[in-house]
RNA sequence: CGGGAUGUGGCGCAGCCCGGUAGCGCACUCGCCUGGGGGGCGAGGGGUCGCAGGUUCAAAUCCUGUCAUCCCGACCA
């Protein structure tokens, strides 16, 4: 069964798919581009969220939730989002399903709705049209909210995590009374996000700004977190967007100011989905199977009891069960395989496909020796440690992963990032290796797109961080202000 | 939506060219032996061959259509 994982180096895109297959996250549905999310992918998402709730509460924003359901009017209201998000939206035009004695079930032709309903792409439009209704002065703002929930987006090309038709995710939108504040909203969510993707996820990122083709429909400006998998594709982890004055507008949202004057409201919105779990798989995760950064492991260690006769088993599972208890209390999630029926090296495999990242040993000779044998997933390394020091080692040992798997990430990212100075090493870089290449431009589109007509790398974003660099443009022979990162992206 | 590939027990596949009524490995069930990295032996259960038409005495196999999945392109978190 593990050896049916293809390996990476044969082919990346099947080797992806092969760990979702063989961790149990994911299954195809009958409905062509929706997915299953099975119970260890979907625990997963519940680590994440937790983790992403709980910052998103402690930089005061609070859970509300809107209607999957938005009036086809509203989508029209402000023409940028129009243009993003008209191409692939599921329409709701009908209420009910009648049985023809000839044709069997079919759309009751009349049930037509008055107004078609959009299942939402994205719920801007609904939102601020509740929120036009919310504010009046500047004393109802800000307005910080966020919603969890599931969004479609009618795709023409899928894949399990990275790309559904319905996915979920987290969308933030906020309200403000200065185009400062919102502005302010806007980076401290990506810093949320870049905290969540390299402490918990331990995924490296890039913070930046995408250029004006790349931008959110309806955004004035979309701030990014981009990550690098280890096939040297990019991959955008999560968007915050200043989205200025233009949903306000649109929507007819205004507060009285202190002045006693009418103000359009800033505004901002932010996200990230279920994709998370698709960089998560191919950031870390290597041909044995998935590996996954303890923090957010449903199952941070794993038990496997060893024994022959019943009284091993008997003194065997006793012990094991002491131990669960005392890690349980020292806040580790673990379980205890005490299931009959499954050998030993069968579970190993098990827990080593699911990318569990600590796996224990406990068989006869260790509960005489007062032993344990500890083996890690990062690395694969065993080693066998005293009963005694249990939980310390465990602790420590999981903070090594966490750790670990960061280091390697960000050498791997490292590994695979390049400045160049001419068009033809940023071609070559591109087709051997891949990555982010850093290289000078001039800030136009015309540019970008024949860059991205010629080698299909595109501006993943102007990073936040050393940009300045007076330079000029290889392509054009423009002068340029900074170098941005290129890449091949998912 | 264009190009390519593939649909056969739960999973992976063979059979198809050369029609004759379905087989292998794994998984599953039961029993015994086993148990520190995917065990062994024995006995079992399970498939109208993606779907719909057509050709034929006879279709998994030939023909037409259709649907789905994967890969590659254009669009996107």
């Amino acid at each position: 069964m593990a050896d049916a994982i293809t390996s990476r180096e044969q082919d990346y895109s099947q080797w992806y798919l092969d760990i979702i297959k063989f961790a149990k996250l994911a299954d195809y549905s009958p409905v062509r581009g929706c997915m299953i999310i099975r119970p260890n992918g979907y625990a997963l998402w519940e680590n994440m969220q937790q983790a992403l709730d709980k910052m998103f509460k402690e930089t005061g924003h609070q859970n509300a939730y809107f209607p999957i359901f938005i009036p086809q009017s509203f989508l029209a209201k402000e023409a940028d989002h129009v243009d993003g998000f008209a191409k692939e939206c599921a329409v709701v035009t009908h209420s009910r399903l009648k049985v023809d004695p000839e044709l069997g079930l079919i759309v009751d032709p009349d049930s037509k709705l008055e107004e078609n309903l959009i299942v939402r792409p994205t719920s801007e439009t609904i939102i601020w049209d509740t929120y036009s209704r919310w504010i009046q002065s500047w004393r109802d703002l800000p307005v910080l909210m966020n919603q969890w929930a599931n969004v479609v987006r009618w795709e023409m090309r899928t894949r399990l995590f990275l790309r559904t038709m319905e996915f979920l995710w987290q969308e933030g939108h906020t309200a403000h009374s200065t185009e400062e504040e919102a502005v302010a909203e806007t980076l401290t969510i990506l810093d949320v996000y870049a905290t969540f993707a390299e402490d918990f996820m331990a995924v490296p990122v890039i913070k930046g700004i995408k250029t004006a083709s790349e931008r959110f429909a309806g955004a004035v400006e979309t701030y990014c977190i981009e990550a690098m998998m280890q096939d040297g594709k990019a991959l955008q982890a999560g968007t915050s967007h200043f989205l200025g004055q233009n949903f306000a507008k649109a929507f007819d949202c205004k507060f009285q100011n202190k002045n006693n004057e009418l103000e359009y409201v800033w505004a901002t919105s932010w996200g990230v989905s279920t994709r998370l779990i698709g960089a998560l798989i191919m950031v870390h995760s290597d041909d044995k199977g998935l590996v996954l950064p303890p923090k957010l492991a449903p199952t941070q260690v794993a038990l496997v009891p060893i024994y022959r006769k019943d009284e091993e088993r008997e003194s065997v599972l006793e012990e094991a069960y002491a131990i669960k208890k005392e890690l349980t209390d020292a806040g580790i999630r673990i379980i205890v395989d005490d299931r009959d029926g499954f050998r030993p090296g069968w579970k190993f495999n098990e827990y080593e496909v699911q990318g569990v990242p600590v796996r224990l040993a406990l068989g006869p000779r260790d509960v005489a020796n007062s032993t344990i044998e500890v083996a890690r997933r990062d690395n694969g390394q065993k080693e066998t440690v005293a009963r005694a020091d249990l939980a310390d080692s465990i602790l420590n040992t999981l903070e090594a992963i966490q750790n670990g798997l960061f280091e390697r990430a960000l050498k791997t990212r490292e590994d695979m990032t390049a400045s160049v100075d001419s068009y033809e090493d940023f071609k070559s870089v591109l087709d051997s290796k891949g990555g982010f290449v850093r290289m000078h431009w001039d800030g136009t589109g015309e540019t970008e797109n024949q860059i991205k007509a010629e080698t299909k790398a595109t501006i993943r974003c102007i990073p936040l961080e050393g940009y300045e660099e007076e330079g000029v443009d290889p392509v054009s022979g423009k002068p340029s202000k900074g170098r941005v990162y290129f890449a091949r992206s998912y």
